[in-house]
DNA sequence: ATTAAAATACCGACCGGTCGGTAGGTTCTA
DNA sequence: TAGAACCTACCGACCGGTCGGTATTTTAAT
């Protein structure tokens, strides 16, 4: 009998074997079958699990918030000083996507559309409360005659370090404190 | 099966009828159905001028592309002065992306796995001559001590530019210019 | 410690429906 | 009267999902 330590073990390997396939193939060219394939399942044996595939990539997702509250929210919220506040949001989101076994996350990023109804209300919400808490913590580096911009800066700050997920590639010649590095530079002092 | 040897005879409504249904709905739960009804025909009727679905958003993609090339890379390349240069590439980059028109580009922003084979081959150059351009035009401006950091830069430079596809909306509270000011103020100056 | 019942995990076979795509005929236009 | 434009009707493959049933594990009373 497994028992690790970690909450995650509650978590049914299915959905990060799910995760990890939706991300490779994208949520809509993935069919059920090959999840069930992927967790050496039968179809069948797959929906003795889950209710529906809508509902598989909703339980994903809010995995994905979940985490993404618990390693950078939470976290980041604790600091007091402005700066290293911003600096923290930086770094620990960034290794929040390319944390190579965060499937959840990047799932986040690429399927918006995929759910409908009442589930894609709410993980709008869960979204819309990410991007305001950036804004928040943005908005308390910027000198008191710029704070008007904290929404573009904030929108500036996610895109740069969501559009990674795209581009990536672990093991290639850009390492992660690189990555977290320079971004931070570009996006505290600017390029020129 | 039919033409697409006249490369400028691109303009057939259709190309631009499915780029908009596709940007909406994605490639893949977009069905022929719904594009030959968006476009007024049958499903036949549309494959009258098509020769498979892939194809069709291969056009796409490649149209896409080719306003890129000529309203952002050719009138930048003129451009002597290394600041104005990537100045003119930030906006047009970006008004390029925001323009309500230009489905097809944001087409390609989501798009990435669709492709198969050859065609995605194709698609994944054009993408990368465009990307080396980007790096190029912002290591114009970096000082010499920083220029490896130039890849870096212009990812962080595509990412915060290309992920305003995700939630801009025209008519809402940020208008282009300022995000076009905000956004070149960013990358250049930074926000501390 | 035994064992029977209950719960869980899983499967082969199948369902209604939709997908991308097509054969073959009709209408429009020059 | 030729060809482009477009249609009705249809195809095989595959989709998400379910059915009835079996194997395995857990539970609980003896």
């Amino acid at each position: 009998m497994k028992r690790s330590s970690n909450s995650a073990s509650l978590h049914n390997p299915i959905y990060d074997i799910a995760a990890q396939v939706f991300h490779k193939r994208g949520y809509d060219s993935t069919s059920m079958s090959d999840i069930a394939h992927a967790a050496r399942l039968t179809k069948a044996g797959l929906y003795h699990h889950i209710a529906s595939k809508e509902m598989l990539l909703y339980t994903i997702l809010n995995y994905g918030m979940d985490l993404t509250d618990e390693i950078v929210m939470r976290p980041v919220l604790e600091i007091r000083d402005p700066l290293e506040r911003l600096k923290q949001l930086i770094a620990r989101h960034l290794r929040l996507i390319l944390q190579e076994r965060n499937h959840e996350v990047t799932v986040i990023l690429h399927e918006d559309k995929s759910l409908r109804g009442t589930l894609r209300k709410k993980m709008n919400e869960r979204k819309k409360h990410y991007i305001d808490f950036v804004e928040k913590v943005v908005a308390g580096v910027l000198p008191r005659r710029r704070k008007s911009k904290a929404r573009i800066a904030a929108f500036a700050l996610l895109g740069m370090m969501n559009w990674c997920y795209q581009w990536y590639r672990p093991g290639g010649r850009i390492t992660v404190p690189a990555l977290v590095n320079g971004m931070t530079e570009i996006f505290l002092h600017g390029v020129a």
